[in-house]
DNA sequence: GTAAGTGCAAAGGTTTTGCATGATC
DNA sequence: GATCATGCAAAACCTTTGCACTTAC
């Protein structure tokens, strides 16, 4: 039940407390995998919630804004969200059953020193994400 | 002129040289930077070549099948492609003012090899993108 | 009652496809 | 002349916005 305070945090901003806020909060605190707005109204209608498209974008949007969620970039021409406080962490993507797994191991640090070394480039973020088979599938 | 090189194994194998794929194929292999269908069609009409953006979309697919161009995914909602033969490397992307720069160094290989140990998934590829403030940026 | 939130419909933008025409070999 | 390639138009798909209605506080 700990997205209740996170609903009440939004509450403390003067935000308001609805059914389609409350269950798409509640579906990224289950967090599994990234979501895509398309896959949100889907679990929703899944569970009975029936909710437009615009509204997820908008409450997606907002959850963005409010540092609830990030931006993930796993597929082509879709973007997937997933709560902002999970430990830095990158995607195993199987790309035969479409499984996301999670690696947290992340050697991009020191590599990111390198570059405002080298390249006086600072780094601010960066994306890693690794497609393949996982063990599952390999079996088969 | 190497580009011509590419465009005969095409023709080895049944495809024509036509002044659209000529001229497709020799922008990328002046490559400075990786390229969207829209940026290509822009960059051609710019050399005074018009072409419809079904075509370059049809010749950019043509390229991919044919393991000359490669996807890569810089920007949210648009993906853009460059030469598979190029040096593995990732990009730093700067925020400000665009500008994308080449990383060579690439310290995946390591971890690709514990995540197969570890959680038997094998890693057939990656996606490594760094954003931030490049050099030039900074100093404004 | 006021402002936030929602649904509906439609616009925007990029990617894809069908079909008739044109060009290469 | 056979078939690959192209242009045009439109479909498909996701993202985004306008507007009127609804709901939380």
């Amino acid at each position: 039940m700990n997205y209740e305070l996170t609903l009440s945090s939004f509450q403390d901003k003067g935000y308001r407390i609805t059914k389609v806020r409350r269950e798409i909060v509640r579906l990224f605190s289950n967090y599994s995998t990234p979501l895509s707005t398309k896959q949100v109204a889907k679990k929703l209608s899944e569970n009975s919630i029936s909710v437009n498209h615009a509204t997820v974008y908008r409450e997606v949007q907002f959850l963005l804004k409010n540092s609830y969620l990030t931006k993930v970039y796993i597929h082509p021409k879709q973007i997937s969200y997933e709560p902002s406080d999970l430990r830095h962490h990158h995607h195993l993507i199987c790309e035969v059953c479409g499984n996301i797994d999670n690696v947290t191991n992340c050697l991009a640090n020191e590599l990111e020193e390198d570059i405002l070394k080298k390249k006086g480039f600072k780094v601010e973020r960066h994306i890693l994400e690794f497609y393949g088979i996982c063990k599952k599938c390999k079996q088969k």
